[in-house]
DNA sequence: TTTT
DNA sequence: TTTT
């Protein structure tokens, strides 16, 4: 068992990015307040949400900076190597699923671009189950 | 909502410090597994848990090394300084609650000490609200 | 560990009673759609919710039919006797807490009424203990 | 967001039955105690739980009464004719995941029998898709 | 580094 | 009995 659950709002939109084998790996910070039910505070915590394929699609098309979602997934520690050479660890929150808690505008003309559409992503290459960040 | 829920066993013995008010904050890594339902794997996620007051003097008094538990809580970001004076997040579960799935042997010398005794620990001082590790 | 966390819409405004003692009781059914991403189907489980003093008065004085909301709680299997004498079970969610998915309009002449007012609901007296319903 | 998790000890053996397509499904109840992490109280929920194919199989393969396991699944409210011709209402916990918090003895005569083996049980036929209970 |  |  280790499941995450979490209700917040993107920090920012989404990266989606592919490794070597053409993996979709999408990534976002999710604000997530500490008093969930306060209005009025600017006390958050900044988690990492990592999203693979069909899903990581799914988050590169539909969602933007600000939109709020529950995300259902996993904490898992990734170890990688710094800049420094120093081996270090960082935690970051598998989405197993997302779900949209905001209706979002479409993008001003549709039919037409926004960042909407996966394909327009240029295929960066990355080696297999590293992930690109 | 930010809920984590983790079962595992525990990678060492809790560590029990004290901040400069006196409240207890307890300590440890978690080791998931990560295909929870297998058997014979050896992979698993080291999730560093914290538990504050009653609840970390509990993990003090009763858990050890290798045991299984329930792990319910939050996942927070915490900043702090580095050794080499740069600024680093790490992230780590605070726990709400603990659940023990295993009974633990009764140490050596029962009537005695074994570490199964919070006050036998000194209390070491640290800046209050500061997490003193 | 017993752990119940859904996301759904109120089937109808928040019923609120009290106990013979006093303490408040919130009800209400939760409509949970069964394929959550979706979005056209009218499928849904409608769970039984209930609150206890001071969240139900916050159910009574802030949700109406047709929010959007999380609830967390427990999953309570409760004995009951049914009209015909039998003893029979009903099973319901003991909310711990609500998270407001959307923000409601305020009722249409806000400084006055609506039913946003719990003490403006009769106090109907109950045994102690026993849900009102 | 459906989502249940329990931690609690089978209150009788898995019944594993087959609708008419084939499909196994399994049921018991799983006594919850209320305060969990206490020890010495006797209050439990006993909560229905139902598990499909593959995973219905190795209920019925694996897990036996007094077991204490963890259920991951989802809350589902389903109807059905009761023996007065009267519809009513029972709410179970359909599984996705379960978890053994406990090794079990294998049975008596290991290579031999038990009821570790689906195989052994006849299959009745249900209507697809009616839970046969 | 950040969301409303 | 029901929500969007």
């Amino acid at each position: 068992m280790n499941k995450v659950i979490l209700v917040g709002r993107l920090a920012q939109d989404p990266e989606v990015r592919y490794t070597q084998s053409g993996k979709a790996v999408a990534s976002f910070n999710l604000a997530v307040n500490r008093f969930s039910s306060g209005q009025g505070q600017n006390n958050a915590d900044f988690i990492p949400i990592v999203a693979w394929e069909k899903l990581a699609e799914t988050c590169g098309n539909n969602l933007t900076k600000g939109q709020k979602v529950l995300v259902d997934g996993r904490l898992q520690i990734r170890s990688y190597e710094a800049n420094d050479g120093q081996k270090r660890r960082v935690a970051e929150v598998v989405a197993q699923s997302i779900e949209f808690l905001e209706r979002r505008q479409a993008p001003a003309s549709s039919g037409d671009a926004g960042n909407t559409d996966i394909n327009s992503f240029g295929k960066d290459v990355y080696p297999e189950e590293e992930i690109p960040f």
